[in-house]
DNA sequence: AGACTTAAGGTCAGTATTAGTCAAAGAAAG
DNA sequence: CTTTCTTTGACTAATACTGACCTTAAGTCT
C-alpha cells in the first residue's frame, strides 16, 4: 500500500495544489531522475491516475525543450453526478439512450434546452453521414460534447 | 514552453500584434543574431509556426535588401470563416491537420487556449479508444466540437 | 553590357534532445 | 492460485538545432 506510483501521484497532485494556475509542467526525465525510476514509470501514473474522467488534462511535447504538463479542472458538486452519468455511457449508444440522458440533463439544468437541440442536430448531422457504426460514433459524440459543456462551466 | 523556437515564435507574434498592417517585416540574419543561433533556425519557426494553415503568408527576397514579410490573414468576421473551416473539415482529419485548425482559430481569438486544451484533450481520449477509423472519428469530433462552441457563442 | 563582388535568404541532411509505446517480468491483492 | 496492478527497458517517434552548401539580387568595376 503505498507503491512508488502512489507517491508520483501524490507528488504531482501536491504540486497541483499548491499552484496558482493549477496547472503544473514538468520533465519526464527529470522526474524519473528525482524518483529513481525508468521514465515511462511517469507515463504508467498519467495513465492510471491523471485522466480525463477524473477532471486532468495532459498535454505534452517531445524534443528540445518538451515537455509534460498536467491541468486540473475542479468540478463542483452539482456537475459531478452529471459527470458520473458520462462515465456510465459505454462504447455504444441509441437514440433512445441518448435522449434519455438528455433529457435527464436538461430537467438537472446542467445543459440548456437549447444546449440539448444543438446536441441532437450534430448528433444526427455526424451519425447520418456514416454507414456503419452508428451507436459507436454517437457515443462518442454525446460523451465529448456533454463533457466540454460540463467542464467549461466549472 | 521555454525551446528557442518558442521565444522566436512568441516574439514574432508579439510584433503582429502590435503592428497596425497585421504583417512585420525581419531580417533573417539579423533575427538569428538576437537570438544567437543560426539563421537557418528562423526559417526552422516559420516553417513550422508560421504555415498558411495557420493563417500566415511568408514572402522573402534573397539578395542586397532581402528580408522576410510576414503577415497575418484577418478576415471580417471571424466567426463565419470559421464555419466555413469546419465545414472544410472532409470526412477525415489527421494530427496534423487537427492542430493547423486549432491554432489558427485560437491565434485568430475564436476559441480560447483553455478550450483549445479540452478539444485536444477530449479527442486523444476518444480517438485513444478505438481501434480503427481514427481520422474519420477525429473529424466528427472536431466537427462537432468546434460546432458547439462556436453556436453557443453567437 | 558582362564579369566580379557582396549581401542577403533557402535547403537539407545529420545530430541532439525529449517523450511515447508495448510487452514482458515481477509484486500485490483477492 | 489467479487476477490485477506495478515496474522495467528496448524500441519508436517527434521536435529542435546546426552547419555546409546552394540560390538570388544588387552593386561595382572595367
Amino acid at each position: 500500500m503505498s507503491s512508488l506510483a502512489d507517491h508520483i501521484e501524490a507528488y504531482i497532485k501536491r504540486m497541483l495544489r499548491s499552484s496558482q494556475t493549477n496547472s503544473v509542467e514538468l520533465s519526464r526525465a527529470q522526474m524519473a531522475d528525482d524518483f529513481s525510476c525508468v521514465p515511462s514509470q511517469i507515463n504508467y501514473v498519467l495513465s492510471t491516475r491523471f485522466t480525463l474522467e477524473r477532471g486532468y488534462i495532459v498535454e505534452s511535447r517531445r524534443g528540445g525543450g518538451g515537455y509534460i504538463r498536467i491541468g486540473h479542472v475542479q468540478v463542483d458538486d452539482s456537475y459531478a453526478h452529471a459527470a458520473n452519468l458520462l462515465k456510465s455511457i459505454g462504447s455504444e449508444l441509441d437514440e433512445k439512450q441518448m435522449e434519455d440522458i438528455l433529457a435527464y440533463l436538461k430537467d438537472h439544468h446542467v445543459i440548456t434546452p437549447r444546449q440539448l437541440q444543438l446536441i441532437r442536430g450534430i448528433v444526427q448531422q455526424e451519425v447520418g453521414s456514416i454507414g456503419q457504426g452508428k451507436n459507436v460514433l454517437r457515443a462518442s459524440l454525446v460523451r465529448a460534447l456533454l463533457f466540454l459543456i460540463i467542464e467549461s462551466e466549472s
